[in-house]
RNA sequence: GGAGAGAUGGCCGAGUAGGCUGAAGGCGCUCGCCUGCUAAGCGAGUAUAGGGUUUGUAGCUCUAUCGCGGGUUCGAAUCCCGCUCUCUCCGCCA
């Protein structure tokens, strides 16, 4: 196959029902159908046009011999010729077929794993635990949209006559607060829990973006740069789960940890009138995020390990939290299990979305070819490829705001971030 | 932006008047031998993907791959065209 695999073809050869089973836990009927069809007609051309392509090897080095000889060899050749025609006909087809089987494959969500809750969508997630109290107010509390305002730390006018909709320009003590969550959020998981700190490019290549899944069905959701086939990333998942693209890894250097911080650019396609207000959904939003490259046999276990991390930040910040399993119906298009931790918002008088954790198991490193020797002699394997965000900057600092809000509208900076704000224990209208 | 050089296996590095080179040689690595230990030495092995066969991710076999794509040819790592990337010099710039 020419382009990227996503499901093991062999597998779907050989347990199609399984997978037809799979995959309609993710509301997909019949996908694989047509691809089997293909596969059929694909591996019967195959099976011609190399047997063509022994010949004409064979052939023509007979015509060598011939020659060197000083024999006539021209019938030969006028019949090697020939055969070429045929080959390069065969060949066309062979291409043709894969393109096609490509097109489907690439369009195919990852299986689900087994412990995943079946459902259609979010109503099914399975909630798992919650961490700390929300906080009760004796007082009407604000939105993090009228704190950051009120305060002068967050600058919504200014910021969509800079860019429009869905940009935020943050000032004096809250733009401290956001570098100091990253610094904070970094050192946390660098120091602590074991991650590489590495810093990508926030623009990548279409490869890439093949890789992790985002294209080729999720094109209109990022922004691409005209003229070039470049892309701002969504998420620093991509290049950090892309750092070992094409490669084989030494299996004696796995398991792999990254972390990263980057902005991330959305174009928020489909989201229309959903969270307008505040920095919950943005066009350009920071986020910290981990990745790992693991053996298949502790991918879920490191899982748990990674939602761990992330929950750690959350729970050294006292910001509540809890976290939820999601169905077969709200998983990611890469994902075989996510966990989602939301924190609390008094704004929306709910838990929202924070970060998702997830082992996206071989599906990521069939795409972006990253693979491990098990052994030193052993034949390549994929890595199972994890991604969580530990976690995303911009709805931390709203979740902040809104939970350390005081009666007079100032914010009470927690604990573990003064360091980072040069000692500031609170943010108030005068000391901005 | 202007001028030039180059892209070969894990690494280094041969290979251009096209033929049996998946690819010499070296290093590294694996296994075995040897050695009082270590070092040195000796021997063997050491790319990836796909198809066929098969109970089989074993074996056997075929095909493909010398940056990527196309072309010429009976036949291309070797010739031609396009692209990408890397490096050097000049200019510019944070």
């Amino acid at each position: 196959m020419g382009g990227w695999p996503m499901l093991d073809i062999k597998y779907i050869r050989s347990h199609p029902e399984q997978v037809e089973e799979a995959l309609k836990k993710r509301n997909l009927v019949g996908a694989l159908d047509q691809f089997l069809d293909l596969d059929r007609q694909w591996r019967k051309i195959l099976v011609q046009v190399e047997d063509l392509k022994k010949f004409r090897n064979s052939a023509s080095q007979e015509v060598g011999k011939l020659k060197k000889a000083g024999q006539d060899a021209g019938e030969l050749q006028d019949k090697v010729r020939q055969v070429g025609q045929e080959i390069k006909a065969l060949d066309d087809q062979v291409k043709e077929l894969e393109t096609s089987m490509d097109a489907i494959l690439l369009n195919v969500p990852n299986l689900p794993h087994e412990s995943v809750p079946v459902g259609p969508d979010e109503e099914s997630n399975l909630e798992m635990r919650r961490w700390g109290e929300p906080p009760k107010f004796d007082f009407e509390p604000q939105a993090h949209w009228d704190l950051g305002p009120g305060l002068d730390i967050l600058d919504f006018e200014r910021a969509s006559r800079l860019s429009g909709a869905r940009f935020t320009v943050y000032k004096g003590a809250g733009a401290r607060l956001e570098r100091a969550v990253i610094n904070f959020y970094l050192d946390v998981h660098t120091s602590k829990h074991g991650y590489r700190e590495i810093w990508t490019p926030f623009m990548v290549n279409a490869d890439c973006m093949m890789g992790t899944g985002q294209l080729p069905k999720f094109a209109e959701d990022m922004f691409k740069i005209e003229g070039r086939e470049m892309y701002l990333v969504p998420t620093a998942e991509v290049p950090l789960t892309n750092l070992h693209r094409e490669e084989i890894l030494d299996g004696a250097d796995l398991p792999l940890y990254f972390t990263a911080y980057t902005p991330c650019f959305r174009a928020e396609a489909g989201a229309a009138g959903r969270d307008t207000r505040g920095i919950i959904r943005q066009h350009q939003f920071n986020k910290v995020e981990l990745v790992k490259l693991t053996r298949p046999e502790n991918s879920y276990e490191e899982l748990e390990k990674l939602t761990a991390d992330a929950e750690e930040v959350l729970q050294l910040l006292g910001l509540p939290y809890r976290v939820v399993l999601l169905s077969t119906g709200d998983m990611g298009f890469s994902s075989a299990k996510t966990y989602d931790l939301e924190v609390w918002m008094p704004s929306y008088n709910t838990y929202k979305e924070i970060s998702s954790c997830s082992n996206c198991e071989d599906f990521q490193a069939r795409r972006a070819n990253i693979r491990y020797r098990p052994e030193p002699k052993a034949r390549p394997q994929y890595v199972h490829t994890l991604n969580g965000s530990g976690v995303a900057v911009g709805r931390t600092v709203a979740a902040i705001l809104e939970n350390y809000q005081q009666a007079d509208g100032s914010i009470v900076v927690p604990e573990v971030l003064r360091p980072y704000m040069g000692g500031l224990d609170k943010i108030t209208r005068e000391g901005r």
